[in-house]
DNA sequence: TGTTTTTTTAAACACTTGTTGAAAACAGGT
DNA sequence: ACCTGTTTTCAACAAGTGTTTAAAAAAACA
């Protein structure tokens, strides 16, 4: 009777694999779309079609599992954000990068992996921002998973913009991080109000027009006559 | 035995009323910071120093004890909004008021109230803000509480931006609802991001930018160069 | 093959959940 | 004082909670 060690020596594939992403992807969906405490180990192993116990022997605690889930897309998003930042450092050497060419760069790659065939992303930046806007545990998740490689894109901003004060940059992020926040949770808020017009999941809709609002609100709180102190 | 009767008819005083109000306090604060389902009867009336059956006595189930949170401060806020609007717009007569000056109506009674002396208000936006971005139930709160009003704000955008197109002023909203219900979060995500430099409880640091942030983004998305569908 | 390790099962644990019932305490009016 | 309606208490309900246990089954390895 002991704890699941961690199942691979890399490519070594265990019979406990397959239940341990059931598990993951049925918890990263439920958990999306209710929330930590709106879920039960019970609702999870019911929807994985396994056992409740496998749960603790795979993961441990709930709130283990639910670590688990936030961890395993954290790595690949990251790649892919450092990746498309350097990308568009390239090209505009040897001068910086526009702010929106940043923007574009921290936003598409969640774009181009929301369009992808697994559908467990969508789930899972829904996840993602729900927890970003969570009070209590939250903070400290996304700190420590996505807020290193948020300070790489801060230093280009701040290079892009040289003349802007720091606190106005982190503002707009913060700023920009809400309005990504709320797209990702797909409430469909967005397609009452507008009477269908506008559609929470159209992202193909959303996109351009974020980068574009953002970078105008990057622009505007770095102009001279933005507000100081 | 009988269901608690809305005890009001205007002035009249009745003995469980303060209890209400003291069970309103409570849940307003705990759900605001942990959840609907974060929260349970027990930890509320422990907190508001009364019997756990009181709160079925006055309020019916645990939801419609969420929804009477969430109704209680609803009507100030869009009667403070409107106000802010209709003088904004007499202000500005004959012409058309500027975005900066509708973003401010929209976002100046929430400044207020923050800073007034009854601390609940603070607990009650971070509430909206949580139910804004929930998945499920909580759209339909929101559009039913707040979007009356929502919907005149986006006639008075459309007269001072004419020629923009309707869904980019929808999509425009929706950015700044987002950076607003973030803010209202108050995660502390930025205080860390920034080291200190700026903090989410500050929210005269905050308005400011919020609302030029947001009228450069709405009028980036307004210019003939904007995404057009 | 037999032996060891990993995985799955089924049952139970102690405890908490939202909600209710019936009796008790309190209030106001006559 | 009495009666009346409102509010509060205390105990209990059935169902569900996260987690653990020990044994059975499956897989991996010799």
């Amino acid at each position: 009777m002991v704890k699941a060690q961690q199942s691979g020596r890399s490519g070594g594939s265990r019979k406990g694999d397959a239940t341990k992403l059931k598990i993951l992807d049925a918890a990263e969906s439920l958990f999306a779309h209710k929330g930590f405490d709106g879920v039960t180990v019970r609702q999870i192993t019911r929807e994985a079609e396994v056992d409740v116990a496998l749960v603790n022997y795979h993961f441990g605690t709930k709130r283990e599992l639910f670590d688990s889930v936030l961890m395993r897309r954290a790595e690949v998003v990251n790649q892919d954000r450092l990746d498309a930042l350097h990308g568009v450092s390239r090209e505009a050497a040897p001068d910086a990068p526009t702010v929106e060419a940043i923007i574009h760069a921290f936003l598409e790659p969640l774009h181009q992996r929301v369009a992808s065939a697994d559908s467990g992303w969508k789930d899972y930046f829904a996840l993602v921002a729900q927890v970003n806007s969570s009070h209590d545990w939250g903070g400290e998740a996304m700190t420590r998973y996505f807020d290193p490689v948020v300070r790489q894109f801060m230093v280009a901003l701040q290079q892009a913009l040289p003349d802007c004060p720091p606190e106005n940059l982190y503002w707009s992020y913060h700023f920009l991080s809400g309005a990504l926040t709320l797209s990702f949770a797909e409430t469909g808020r967005i397609d009452n109000l507008s009477a269908g017009m506008c559609q929470s999941t159209d992202h193909d809709a959303l996109y351009p027009r974020m980068v574009r609002y953002c970078a105008a609100g990057f622009q505007a709180l770095c102009e001279p006559a933005a507000p100081q102190n």
